[in-house]
RNA sequence: GGCGAGAUAGCUCAGUUGGCUAGAGCACACGGUUCAUACCCGUGGUGUCGAGGGUUCAAAUCCCCCUCUCGCUACCA
């Protein structure tokens, strides 16, 4: 039974480092999915891969003394060994440093040029520095900003820019005529009214800040965008070719059924994507799913604090299917979910332990006892059958239906459903009591017998999401898992088959205390040896919290910096700005005057904590209006990769006005 | 500031177009049972359905307003 192709893809993980549990959710989630689909009857293509340009990844390498390929060489290793040991059955694993991918991404960028779609930067003397951005000259407002409406200057390097409005009309007639293209439907509204509506700008797709990247093959000083390179991942590994040769398999598998991302990159994957798929004439994917975030619940995952939880220490605490089960069921539809390791504990010893693992031991156990382990339909059956007989022949139709929606971990509860009817089944039968009566064994066969098959069914349904727990219970049974088809009757397994007669236990029930004391070992060990410098790997994994890389901007002269004026400054009156979630209203004491400087760090500082506080000031800043209110100047503050302001204050006593040069 | 989502049992959440004593899972307590991994089955909540007002025979469910939380976004000189 093929039901046609289905073309699923992950988003590509960046390489700049070793991917934490919250990263490796979401490959497991397309596993399942993945799975699913192949036993639902598709003709399943799984792809995946690694994100490898940017500056990010050639400054990393750069610090490590190695070439950006080998940086991503290795760490492209790491992330394809935690895929396979995650049980992941992708069918391709691209990467964007693959050489047919760079290839066609540099015939892509020219023919976006070619057509026009992609154009030069003709507008020297339109960027703004204070926005960091380029305008084109229809953008402006009387020749100004349309943001701030300052004066736009020169911009020294040239850039390529895409001309995103172009497409936006067709962009948003597309999401209004298919509501299921971005989900969940509550990322439709963040699109359409924080960049669709209010008109969408032009995107600069070349940088020259950099090398690590794909070449603009007809003009070498720029770097293709790494969006637009990485993007275009999923047309390139399978087989596109711009120039009209795309393969077979291109024509067959596209458009994508399904994007499966994080929900930090839906716009990329709503907007952008879409409209280069526009503007090369391909048709867009069916489907952009956002999915929510796994976060550690017990504190900030940092590597310093040594507390990162990756998915290969889980797997080595609880085994692979664990692992999954845990991700896939904890992750809610549309809402962030936790990770911990009590959590974990109590997921696996009620769900896995207690309600499957012990079933399928308690029946296994009493087939041995009562019949030497021979499972055979006696046919006499009761009233009470009946429903067990309903419930495990409905789930099937009550996974797909859950699947259909994507919501994973609700298939995942029907699942259930079914193993804890089979439990409440043994109750009401009471084989035990059956088994004391000569004239009940014939009963008391058909009771097991109907309990292997609804076990057998049961596994089968669960086998996309945790395969080889499945197969250890089809084994145990000594029967194969069955296909979707076979799971909505009743009465597959063979009667008269015996199981084994040595059950494993499937899943050991764990003490919630001693794994997080182990936990804790493990990090305490890992934390010190980044510390003891064992290595200068570790040395540097650990510092790298403490680092961080930001976009360079061009060079400037003497003069521009001279142009500024900076004096140390005394806060000596702060008030919040009414009505404005950030903004705070400083007196500062600059010499002998005062000026009202407003700041973006309401959520950094309060109010009394500013005053009295001695301050980098920016002083000939032209003053400007802020939610209604005058700011002549700016206060000077460190951030960092999570936005923690920090001000900046002189390191020793000094009085109010004392310049900064 | 703009747009959007949400506030239901100790915890995580369901509650379709308003309609019988407001549900599920986990946790907890008690009872039953013994095939099984101290497991399984059953029973148990006085939950102000965030506050207030309104529409209605009837509202967790619709309308208004308030408080709080969250998401995206702008601003953050």
């Amino acid at each position: 039974m093929n039901k046609g192709k289905y073309y699923i893809t992950t988003a590509i993980a960046y390489t700049s480092g070793k991917p934490h549990i919250g990263n490796s959710y979401e490959i497991v989630l397309a596993d399942s999915i993945a799975r699913f689909k192949r036993k639902d009857g598709y003709d399943v293509y799984f792809q995946t891969g690694t994100d490898e340009h940017g500056q990010k990844i050639e400054l990393k390498a750069q610090e490590a003394g190695i070439t950006p390929k080998e940086y991503v060489d290795n760490v492209a290793g790491v992330i394809k060994k935690l895929w396979n040991l995650m049980d992941t059955s992708y069918d391709h694993f691209i990467r964007t440093t693959d050489d047919y991918h760079e290839k066609q991404v540099q015939k892509i960028f020219k023919k976006l040029y070619d057509q026009g779609d992609i154009y030069k930067g003709a507008y020297e003397g339109l960027y703004c520095t204070p926005c960091e951005s380029f305008w084109t000259e229809s953008q402006l407002v009387d020749g100004k900003c349309p943001d701030c409406g300052r004066e736009v200057k020169p911009a020294k390097e040239e850039a390529y820019f895409f001309r995103m409005s172009k497409y936006a009309d067709r962009l948003i007639e597309h999401i209004n005529n298919h509501p299921e293209f971005i989900q969940p439907v509550s990322r439709k509204n963040e699109m359409m009214n924080n960049f669709l509506l209010p008109g969408l700008q032009d995107l600069c797709v070349s940088r020259t800040s950099f090398k690590w990247g794909i070449p603009v093959d007809f003009d070498d000083k720029h770097v293709v965008y790494v969006w637009l390179d990485a993007l275009t991942n999923y047309i390139t590994g399978i087989g596109y070719d711009c120039d009209g040769n795309s393969t077979e398999q291109y024509h067959k598998l596209w458009p994508a059924d399904l994007h499966l991302i994080g929900k930090d990159i839906i716009r990329f994957h709503t907007i952008y994507w879409p409209i280069f798929l526009m503007a090369l004439g391909e048709p867009l994917p069916k489907q952009v799913f956002g999915h929510p975030w796994l976060l550690q619940g017990d504190g900030k995952m940092s590597k310093s604090k040594g507390n990162v939880i990756y998915a290969d220490d889980l797997v080595d605490f609880f085994g692979v299917d664990a692992v999954r089960y845990f991700v896939l069921h904890e992750m809610p539809f549309d809402n962030d979910g936790t990770i911990s390791w009590e959590l974990l504990v109590e997921r696996i010893n009620s769900d896995l332990a207690n309600t499957l693992g012990n079933l399928v031991n308690r029946t296994i156990s009493m087939s041995n006892k009562y019949f030497g382990g021979v499972v055979a339909d006696k046919g006499v059956c009761e009233a009470v059958d009946e429903d067990l007989k309903a419930v495990v022949t409905g789930t099937l139709s009550r996974v797909s239906a859950k699947m259909d929606e994507l919501r994973v971990a609700d298939a995942l509860t029907e699942i259930f459903a079914l193993f804890k009817r089979c439990n409440k089944y043994i109750d009401e039968t009471e084989p035990w009591v059956l088994a004391k009566e000569e004239a009940k064994k014939d009963r008391l066969a058909t009771v097991l017998y109907n309990l292997v098959e609804s076990i057998v069914t049961g596994a089968s349904l669960l086998e996309p999401f945790m395969p080889s727990t499945a197969q250890k219970i089809a084994s145990q049974l000594n029967t194969k898992l069955r296909s979707f088809e076979e799971c909505g009757k009743f009465g597959n397994y063979p009667s008269g088959n015996k199981v084994t007669d040595k059950p494993e236990i499937l899943f050991a029930r764990l003490d919630a205390k001693e794994v997080v004391e182990k936990a804790e070992a493990m990090f305490a060990e890992r934390k010190a040896a980044a510390q003891a410098g064992g290595s200068e790997a570790a040395e540097k994994e650990a510092e790298e919290e403490n680092v961080i890389d930001i976009e360079p901007k061009e060079e400037i002269t003497y003069d521009d910096f001279a142009k500024m004026q900076f004096q140390v400054g005394e806060i000596i009156a702060c008030e919040e700005v009414p009505k404005s979630k950030k903004l705070l209203c400083s007196q500062v004491k600059i010499g002998s005057q005062v000026k009202q400087i407003v700041s973006g760090i309401k959520q950094h500082y309060t109010p009394q904590e500013m005053v009295g506080k001695k301050v980098m000031v920016l002083v000939n800043l032209k003053p400007a209006t802020l939610a209604g209110v005058v700011s002549e100047g700016m206060l000077l503050c460190a951030e960092d990769a999570e936005g923690n302001l920090a001000l900046m204050t002189p390191e020793k006593e000094m009085p109010a006005g004392a310049e900064i040069c």
